[in-house]
DNA sequence: GTCTATAAACCGATAGAC
DNA sequence: GTCTATCGGTTTATAGAC
């Protein structure tokens, strides 16, 4: 088990996309240089490119685990009740599973247009998947007759605009709990497609 | 009124901010370079720091520019009706200004981070006069017993994520008319604030 | 696996000619 | 008002030593 001096190839791996996702956050993907993620992981610009062919690949990659990522998490959640119950259960989903990945969820809004076209579109079929099942339960909703959706595709890219504010304010140690922010969103996406009371 | 042979500054200024605002909308802000902006324009780089002192300083004048256009057109939106109306003439104020002004759109929720402090604090501010104008509504209505809204501030924040989703997707020849965009998203804030029916 | 060194290009901003 | 030329610094990516 013995490991030559120098060689971390297991670690220092996962490191380099920990520092780009972070830098690539905070000052946005043209903006970080590879020496500057270089020097956050402590090691050499040219050493990255053992662990990615290029800087668009890398974010890509980031992009791309962060969409499956999301994926996965969705298909854990618990949809065994009717529309209603669903469409609780996707936001509260959300709001948390976004919260949890602030640096990943803001990147993945921000930069898609430093991606190739081919990359683009990749992250876009993920991304469409994930809008699918949020539209999916809106027009379940719709069938059953316990929603009034005027225009379910358009309605879904609403409600995920919406969910995803969230981000734009929410801090940790804030004054509301996160249980209180999911409270709040999942019900006002609730009451965004009841029908309306005549 | 003879004038000299390349003496342009009365047009020339304003297409370097056109050019600047539309480069920095589809690349962003750090990728892009004053050379290219003054490609765009057709003079050579050095003229454009007879427009501005720096590339930092041209980036917060079209912003602030764009907040004031913002304020200065909410101010001209007929609010004399009770909150239901003044929610719906905001919603409605909102898509259509926006969608009107992408670009300007875009680069004031992307490039924010590229500002300097003291500039950052200054569009804060424009932008908190916004958001506070809608809350007025949000608070009228809970006042008056229209509206249910949990939290004012939050939901104010939650309504405007919403509403600048539409940019994200919207086409002008796309199969909606701007009219019925504005009708959907306005009815969609119109439920989301309004009191659940029992 | 990591380092140093380097290629080739580009950057923001300025100085001075016209 | 615009140009050319330039300063001093940066960039991505690669080559080759260890």
């Amino acid at each position: 088990m013995a490991r030559k001096t120098g060689s971390h190839s297991d670690i220092t791996g996962p490191r380099v996309r920990e520092a780009a996702l972070r830098l690539f956050a905070e000052h946005g993907f043209a903006a970080v240089s590879m020496r500057q993620i270089a020097k956050e992981v402590g090691v050499q610009a040219g050493a990255l490119y053992l662990y990615t062919p290029d800087k668009q690949t890398l974010l890509f990659d980031l992009l791309a685990d962060h969409m499956r990522a999301v994926l996965a998490g969705l298909a854990e959640v618990d949809m065994s009740g009717g529309p209603v119950a669903q469409l609780e259960a996707f936001s509260r989903f959300h709001i948390r599973f976004h919260l949890a990945r602030p640096d990943a969820v803001f990147i993945s809004y921000m930069e898609l247009r430093n991606l190739s076209e081919e990359n683009f579109a990749k992250l876009g079929e993920m991304r469409r998947e994930y809008e699918d099942a949020l539209e999916g339960i809106l027009v379940a909703g719709q069938h059953s007759g316990e929603f009034d959706v005027d225009d379910t595709k358009l309605t879904t890219l609403a409600l995920i605009s919406m969910l995803n504010g969230v981000l734009t304010w929410y801090k940790p140690d804030g004054r509301l709990t996160l249980e209180r922010v999911e409270a709040i969103y999942s019900d006002m996406v609730g009451k965004a497609v009841r029908l309306t009371p005549v």
